[in-house]
DNA sequence: TGTTAGCACTCGACTCTTTTGAGTGCTAAC
DNA sequence: GTTAGCACTCAAAAGAGTCGAGTGCTAACA
């Protein structure tokens, strides 16, 4: 069942054309290519061999061919050139990468847009994920001038400036009585009912001024909220709808709405790899509405554990050897970012 | 050139059914509804007239009428009757807004959205924008633990934790340095260059560690940059593609365009009143992009000042009635909110 | 004078047929 | 093993015919 060197060539010859054309190859374009020395028939017969043997697919009895899902596999496994990035695009992808970004979820969208820009095809891409934070300390300070400091300490450090006449005692004893609800909790414990319930509670009987109450515990419930959430983005969506395999709008619709649903997304990264850079191709993704469309992924990580990911989306024929490359340098750009942004969020 | 209440029924008529159906609306299907009890032959007479005034277009000589954007503007202006929004929409909408949103930003980005579930249309929602801010003072506070605390105050206070092992006496000097650099100057004197002209000049002369100067710079151009730029979200842009108007793939991939780059949506945003609820229809556009489609904008106010807008951008034969319900309850809405939450960022 | 029935006319949309041409598989000769 | 040649296939494009929703106009009616 294994292939010859011949039929590797026009097998990859075909695929090459393919992804250019998007539409169905004949042998004589194969032929007329002369990278060979063959004429069409020999061509023609050995492109027969080809479908039978699952690579090929002849959409209709007098066309040409179309790669099947096991042909684009081949291709990507073993017959894929490297692809060479032009010298400025990279350049600039550093620069751009590098200028003053200081929040690692901003630099993190960015890298997602770069790559969008550079391969041409929608982009996901994931934050890195905190593991499992919890609530260590929550504190209250009072400021001058009628404002209190709220700072929430996990692995980070979250704080914020409110408005409010909280007396030293009174920030004291409200601080205490929210670590106590909420210290040694892990961030997904605190849902929005644990949240109204100390609101209910403990207003009253504090007697602290209800808007000042909300104001905190409005930023406690964002902040874990921020921690739960291990953000995706998605960049340049619209550039599906350039490709003719999307020109029908019903489909593109549903791969919008598909790509908007972010539970969509990590369910997505979660059953990838967790190294190297992998494709899935057409019907080896789970998703229904992905079997006419391939998604590469490739990992980002920091001090050598895999923290994020990102991942490009596109038709099947998408261009391989420059998305492979594009990702490989993304990933590897992103991990000198990470590493040299100070931890903060 | 006035019309009379019969041809005003029958450009409302036409006008209603068009935006159901998109269509050419024919004499027959009026005459049908039999509210006038007219014949479609006098209906005809009058359609002819009502064309002949330039409220209604004939694609071809034998097809239904459509209307013009002079029909539009007259029905948006005389006719349209007022929409009556449902209570659970009206209430459900309240309680989504209710929730525990404390940062102005999240709160705005999710009425965007709210906005677009409404209408079914795309949705474009500029957050408040703070006027001219300037710096008023920097401070670097050491904290215990090799931090410390850097407080940006302008009308409002941001600050952030950074690692760092500074002592008193160096945070001091350098909060000097940048005070002396940054004080009194407003946001958008404050470039990336002279973000760079600090770093350079600074860094040696003071023998702090470049890594804390990246740091505090970083957080202090972040922070002038979101003073700038008043962010504006688009939701739901996927919708457009829901509409006939739009089938054609290449004119919303234009669409889309044009909603990703932020400067148009604020240009579109700067060319609008700044009271009550308007419409731009058709070619009262200034982009051409836009010629075909039509946006309504409203505006959503802090202590009686216009702060914000939101529009909703669709086909010109949008459900105008609908439409500016929708954004009449979410302005007011926003008003309360923006009201609510307290004025720190 | 306004309304309407009636009729000839228009023209996009749909269907059916024909033509075209890119591509195939197979055979026979090199 | 390779290739020229040829009959064959079939989607897509082009053309021809039909249909029907809709019009404008005229003449008759209330």
């Amino acid at each position: 069942m294994d292939l010859n060197e011949r039929k590797k060539q026009i097998l990859q010859a075909v695929i090459d054309e393919y992804i250019g054309s998007a539409e169905p190859v004949g042998s004589r374009a194969i032929s007329k290519k002369n990278e060979l020395g063959l004429s069409s028939a020999t061509i023609r017969n050995e492109m027969a061999d080809l479908e039978e043997m699952g690579y090929l697919i002849q959409p209709h009895t007098s066309s040409g061919r179309i790669p099947s899902d096991a042909g684009y596999r081949f291709y990507v496994n073993s017959l894929m050139k490297r692809y060479r990035l032009g010298l400025e695009a990279i350049e600039r992808l550093q620069a751009e990468l590098a200028g003053r970004i200081s929040r690692l979820d901003m630099a993190v969208k960015r890298a997602g847009f770069l790559t969008s820009m550079l391969t041409d095809y929608t982009t996901v891409i994931s934050a890195p994920k905190t593991e499992r934070t919890e609530i260590r300390k929550i504190d209250l300070v009072p400021l001058s001038g009628d404002a209190i400091m709220l700072v929430i300490v996990t692995d980070a450090v979250r704080n914020r400036i409110i408005g409010s006449k909280l007396t030293e005692d009174e920030c004291e004893k409200l601080a205490a009585v929210l670590n106590m609800r909420l210290k040694n909790k892990a961030a997904d414990e605190i849902t929005y009912d644990v949240i109204s319930q100390i609101e209910t509670e403990v207003c009253g009987k504090l007697g602290i001024e209800p808007k000042t109450m909300i104001n905190v515990l409005n930023f406690i419930y964002e902040s874990v909220s921020v921690m739960n959430d291990s953000e995706i983005y998605v960049a340049n969506a619209k550039s599906i709808l350039k490709y003719p395999e999307y020109r029908d709008v019903d489909k593109a619709r549903e791969i919008f709405s598909f790509l908007e649903d972010k539970r969509n997304l990590k369910k997505l990264f979660a059953e990838t790899d967790d190294e190297g850079i992998k494709a899935k191709i057409g019907k080896e993704n789970e998703y229904e509405i992905l079997k006419d469309s391939s998604i590469v992924t490739a990992n980002y990580s920091l001090d050598g554990k895999a923290v994020g990911k990102v991942g490009v989306i596109g038709p099947k024929r998408m261009d391989y050897a420059k998305v492979f490359a594009s990702l490989d340098l993304i990933s590897h750009e992103i991990n000198k970012l990470v590493g040299y942004i100070s931890g903060d969020s």
